[in-house]
RNA sequence: CGCGGGGUGGAGCAGUCUGGUAGCUCGUUGGGCUCAUAACCCAAAGGUCGGUGGUUCAAAUCCACCCCCCGCAACCA
């Protein structure tokens, strides 16, 4: 019986659209599923999409969709995205779904008849953001987790009782030290864990939009617990047909961004613990993907949408650029001009130009076919050193590839295609070409057929990372179907003499500045399109049906004309003054922040500024400032701010302030 | 002591767990080749691996302390 690999992904919440970052995580799983059924494991891949929780539910809200519709519609996006990028999922798991909700609910039963859950009350902040209660903080407080402000709450919920977990998961930290991987989130982890675990509160009562909790239908069930239990339920725990689950869980590989690693190496594991089911075997977590170091977010519109790059350059660049260049468990950087640069280095220049001029060769010079290389007098030791490396890469390619060390395993690879351009470099087999004797056409077999032979390797071991552009090669080696090759049998001398050709064409293009331009087009041309669609946050604030919300949402705008430009009644409405700074100190515990007593003629007013980076406070002593004097007040490090200040805030610069080259008497307003 | 990530040739990064000639890509300079996608190969210049101390026969790697940079938040009305 072959071994099976069951391999997830995390199910992606459908608040946001797909983006690269999605992309880069289920891109490294399809690598590592394609490997595995390479190695001919009996593999599942499993992929999905998160739907349920307050935040979806509060998203639809005045927008005329129902949740199940929104999710719908950015589900299916998932998956036509994946459809294009030919990812290799054997299933899509929806929490929606009613499969996935029985699933849960058989769970739930299962923990709750082991007797880890009670029901209790809580009242206390809540993210509504990150679905998570927040402990030990007042009304209003920031959520510690994404600064969001928190809501206060009251409610009657079951609890898991994940306190008697605490022990037990470090033990499985302990003796399973593969279990979280890399092992700067197993410590974290660790500590997070020793520093003492409390309850669970796992259902809510405030909103509807989640799976019911069993036999008590006014509650719906926690979104993370709905949500890690994709993993059993898509196998078909709590259904009727329960093979798959027998066969392939435990997982053997649950992937996960490093932002969610206390739901699956701790929330998780205590769950199943408590369902006395067996824990996945490893959980891997990667780092983020930031744009130009900088950190990818809507906020900052710089999210890189994947179709742009499989417009402009295919499936393959982008397979090969993430995991190539990206350490994998580290946050990378990515950029347009990166990806072509690597783009052209290793796959135009390296391996399609390694394809290209082999395969021309023995187009030319064997009219196609491969040719004998020779045992015997035309034998050199040049051609048993390529032989050499390419075992040693097999070898090592393997090794890194199974401990996902995805960037290192690529580059070793790449040690084989150099290696073979100097060969036949230092080989000259065009000079031999134009020979007729028996010696220079037996040394120049023995050549080509090494190149090709070091060719096709190369192509198997990539092909589960660039799956597209080596099943082409290999169809230009005349070798058919690439799906169907053993990479566990792979070796040197499998390529058999005398094997017709394919039609040779360049498979990876170069790309120039002209593709970097295109892409950076299409991009722009995207955002502005993709601000005027309607947005998942709630425009409409006007019911105070929850207090204390505040959603991320950016500022309602003041009535403006359709082109966005104002009247000057509305412009009337700011009160601009000259004022003069007559005390300026620190803010005690603040970096940023100054406090000034600005003189305005009529009164004195205490404003505080976040310009304590750019300006020391002595030298504002005197100056004549700009303020902004009818600024609703805002308390700002405890002290209350009554006004603000008017600089010029250079992106990613220090504030320069606004002043006058003449004199003006304090108090004048401007118009 | 807020959380996190870093400091390795001009740029970007591996290597650090498991000490033992510091590696890769790009760039620069000079040369070679012409089979190949203006691709390929060779050579050269360029590094006190943030600092100090320690362990060791041996430290980029282990230990201790310190310095600096970046992201996020607290604090930019």
């Amino acid at each position: 019986m072959s071994k099976k690999f069951y391999i997830t992904t995390p199910i992606y919440y459908v608040n946001a659209r797909p983006h690269i970052g999605h992309a880069y995580t289920t891109i490294a799983c399809d690598a590592i599923a394609r490997r595995q059924r390479m190695l001919g494991a009996d593999t599942y891949f499993l992929t999905g999409t998160d739907e349920h929780g307050q935040k979806i539910e509060r998203a639809t809200q005045g927008s005329g969709k129902t949740p199940q519709q929104f999710a719908d519609e950015v589900s299916s996006e998932f998956r036509a995205l994946w459809g294009r990028m030919g990812l290799s999922y054997d299933d899509f798991i929806r929490t929606t779904s009613e499969r996935h909700k029985r699933g849960v609910q058989a769970l739930w039963r299962r923990i709750r008849d082991n007797g880890y859950i009670y029901k209790g009350s809580y009242s206390g902040q809540y993210c509504v953001y990150d679905e998570l209660y927040v402990d030990a903080v007042g009304p209003g407080a920031p959520c510690p987790e994404c600064g969001r402000p928190t809501e206060t709450v009251h409610e009657e919920n079951y609890f898991f009782k994940l306190s008697e977990f605490g022990d037990k998961l470090l033990k499985l930290y302990n003796d399973q030290p593969e279990f979280i991987r890399p092992e700067t989130r197993r410590n974290e982890v660790m500590s997070f864990v020793r520093s003492g675990l409390r309850d669970l509160s796992i259902s809510r009562s405030t909103f509807k939009w989640g799976v019911p909790v069993p036999d008590d239908p006014g509650h719906v069930i926690y979104v993370w617990l709905d949500a890690l239990s994709n993993y059993i339920t898509a196998l078909g725990y709590g259904s009727n047909d329960t093979s798959k689950f027998e066969k392939y869980w435990p997982a053997d590989l649950q992937m996960i961004g490093k932002e969610i690693v206390r739901f699956h190496c701790v929330y998780w594991p205590a769950f199943l613990m408590a369902a006395g089911l067996p824990l996945p075997k490893a959980i891997v977590a990667h780092g983020w993907l930031l744009f130009e170091e900088n950190k990818m977010s809507k906020s900052r519109g710089n999210i890189v949408r994947t179709e742009t790059i499989l417009d402009a350059m295919g499936s393959d660049a982008l397979r090969y650029f993430l995991l190539r260049e990206i350490v994998f468990g580290q946050d990378g950087s990515f950029s347009f001009d990166a990806l072509v640069q690597r783009y052209n280095a290793d796959l135009a220049n390296g391996l399609g130009n390694l394809a290209s001029r082999t395969l021309t060769m023995i187009g030319r010079y064997f009219h196609g076919e491969v040719p004998y290389p020779s045992h015997a007098a035309a034998r050199r030791p040049a051609d048993d050193e390529v032989a050499a490396i390419a075992r040693k890469t097999i070898a090592e390619y393997s090794s890194l590839a199974d401990q996902y060390h995805f960037s290192r395993a690529l580059e070793s690879a790449w040690s084989l295609v150099a290696a073979v351009n100097k060969y036949i470099v230092e080989n000259e087999p065009w000079t031999l070409g134009e020979q007729t004797d028996e010696m220079s056409r037996s040394r120049l077999g023995t050549i080509l057929y090494t190149s090709a032979e070091a060719l096709r390797i190369v192509t198997a071991l990539v092909h589960p990372v660039i799956p597209d552009s080596t099943a082409r090669i290999w169809k230009q080696l005349g070798l058919g179907d690439i799906q169907r090759i053993s990479l566990g049998d792979l070796s040197w001398g499998q390529l058999r003499l005398g094997t017709k050709l394919g039609s040779i064409e360049p498979v990876f293009p170069r790309a120039d500045k002209s593709t970097i331009e295109r892409m950076q087009k299409m991009e722009e041309q995207q955002r502005p399109a993709a601000a005027s669609e309607p947005k998942p946050e709630p425009a409409t604030q006007a019911q105070p049906a929850s207090p204390a919300v505040q959603t991320a949402a950016p500022p309602t705008k003041p009535a403006a004309t359709a082109d966005g430009r104002i009247s000057i009644d509305d412009f009337a409405k700011v009160e601009l003054r000259v004022g003069q700074v007559k005390v300026a100190e620190k803010v005690k515990g603040a970096d940023k922040l100054l406090r000034l007593e600005v003189d305005l003629g009529s009164e004195m007013r205490q404003v505080v500024a976040g310009i304590a980076e750019a300006y020391a406070p002595e030298t504002l002593i005197g100056r004549k400032v700009v303020i902004v004097a009818n600024l609703a007040p805002r308390k700002l490090r405890g002290l209350e701010s009554n006004g603000m200040i008017v600089a010029a805030s250079p992106e990613g610069g220090k504030p320069v302030l606004c002043g006058f080259l003449e004199d003006v008497p304090i108090g004048t307003r401007l118009k």
